[in-house]
DNA sequence: CGCACGGTTGACCTGTATCAAGCCGGGTGG
DNA sequence: CCACCCGGCTTGATACAGGTCAACCGTGCG
């Protein structure tokens, strides 16, 4: 029918031989599920650095599955003020805000150059109406964007400096280890300021942050090249503040 | 089959006679349609002032549509700090963040006598693969999350005190009014701590800032009935800043 | 009636923003 | 190959928004 892939190019873009494939897609997957599912994805983009794979305003129409790179999504408000809402890597969906009003409602924009799978939102609803499991995961993903962004407001409803940026840390190195790299080094993607960004903080007090944990001999900072030296510690900063 | 509503019960928990309907329920159902959305909502539930739906680790089984009353959902750090995620009222579903881990990651308390319609999640998922404008629905109300949780993320992130109130207020009497209340009118349900604690603000700071805004001639207080007296002058304040 | 809880207001303190100067490393062009 | 420049980063000095602590008030309930 229409335009989906021919053999060749489903070959190029199939799900089912993707090393990602756990994490953007259900496991457990029939042979005959799996083939249904290879179709979802229509193309890959390729986005370089700085540039937006939709912006606030497209039309929606796909959800975007990372291969490679990093992104970041972030929201505007009417008088220019940006917020930064997350950071995407490999294995992530992002294009989910798109879904209520038919256009999306922030921008992505690659931090680094980066290719994503592009799978057509009608596809996805189509097939998950007959492939259970397809249908579970796009309600799973869904609710663990929701429960991630209730972690992001009580990270910057009630935490201070230090907890952000040890929470922060935390939680990139963590999502590194889950995709095999290091669980004590990372390099950091985006800037001071667009960490500051997210967090709620101004880019110098994340400079200084970061200076203060290598002084604690928490962490060992050089650009952005960091490595966890005493990860339970930044754990402990984080639920542990024993305000009161 | 199974323990489904008798025609009786039916009756008194129909969607299809609901005024509530066109908040929590997709438009453009056919007859037939209705009758089996009707069968959705498997039960009644009273939830009294300060008891909770549902608490952080309860097992998830269901989306919760609330007719009457008032909910504050809050996530709990380990340490005990908590932060509240949201304040909901009649129309708005709860229960969301259930579904990712089988189990909710946030209690739901009631903020005043409520009522809500017991939706279990496995129908829901069942009849959305056979009407189309049911999966659309579910797949929108989860988006709309993702966007409002956007939105508090720019507001806690990058606003200040008077802003964050004023985005609150008018959010507020906004949703009042989509209920047939006044635009201009309103009666707090919560706290100044429970709003507090949604703003990343200090009660005395709610406080000390809704005083301000009552000598601006921007609003009327009087504990927790407020009056909005220039709305556009609210509206100023939270997009017009002028920073920088 | 009186207590308790929610709210207001004041005085003071502190964490983070702001402003400013300077550094470092990588890329570019001469 | 070197000099320069520029963006990203660090660090210091100071300002200020909001937090903290504390006293008091009002209202509704037991």
């Amino acid at each position: 029918m229409n335009n989906h892939p021919t053999p060749k190019e489903q070959l190029q873009v199939a799900c089912s031989n993707c090393s990602l494939r756990e994490l953007c897609m259900p496991v457990g997957l029939t042979p005959e599920e799996l083939d249904r599912v290879d179709e979802l994805v229509a193309a890959r983009r390729k986005v370089e650095r700085g540039s937006a794979l939709f912006r606030r305003g497209d039309a929606f129409g796909s959800l975007f599955a990372i291969r490679t790179g990093f992104f970041k999504t972030c929201m505007a408000a009417p008088d220019g003020r940006e917020q930064v809402t997350g950071f995407q890597m490999a294995g992530e969906i992002i294009g989910l805000d798109g879904i209520v009003n038919d256009q999306h409602s922030c921008d992505a924009i690659a931090i680094e150059d980066a290719e994503v799978c592009v799978m057509p939102f009608d596809r996805i609803t189509e097939l998950s109406r007959d492939v259970a499991s397809l249908q579970r995961h796009v309600h799973r993903i869904m609710s663990r964007e929701i429960v991630r962004e209730h972690g992001v407001m009580l990270l910057l409803g009630s935490m201070r400096a230090e907890e952000r940026l040890a929470a922060f840390l935390l939680n990139l190195v963590q999502r590194l280890h889950a995709r095999g790299f290091s669980r004590s080094e990372l390099v950091l993607r985006m800037t001071r300021e667009e960490i500051g960004n997210y967090l709620g903080l101004k880019l110098e007090t994340v400079s200084r942050t970061f200076s203060k944990f290598a002084d604690d001999g928490l962490i060992e900072v050089r650009h952005r090249h960091v490595r966890i030296v005493d990860p339970d510690a930044l754990a402990r900063l984080v639920d542990q503040p024993l305000r009161n």
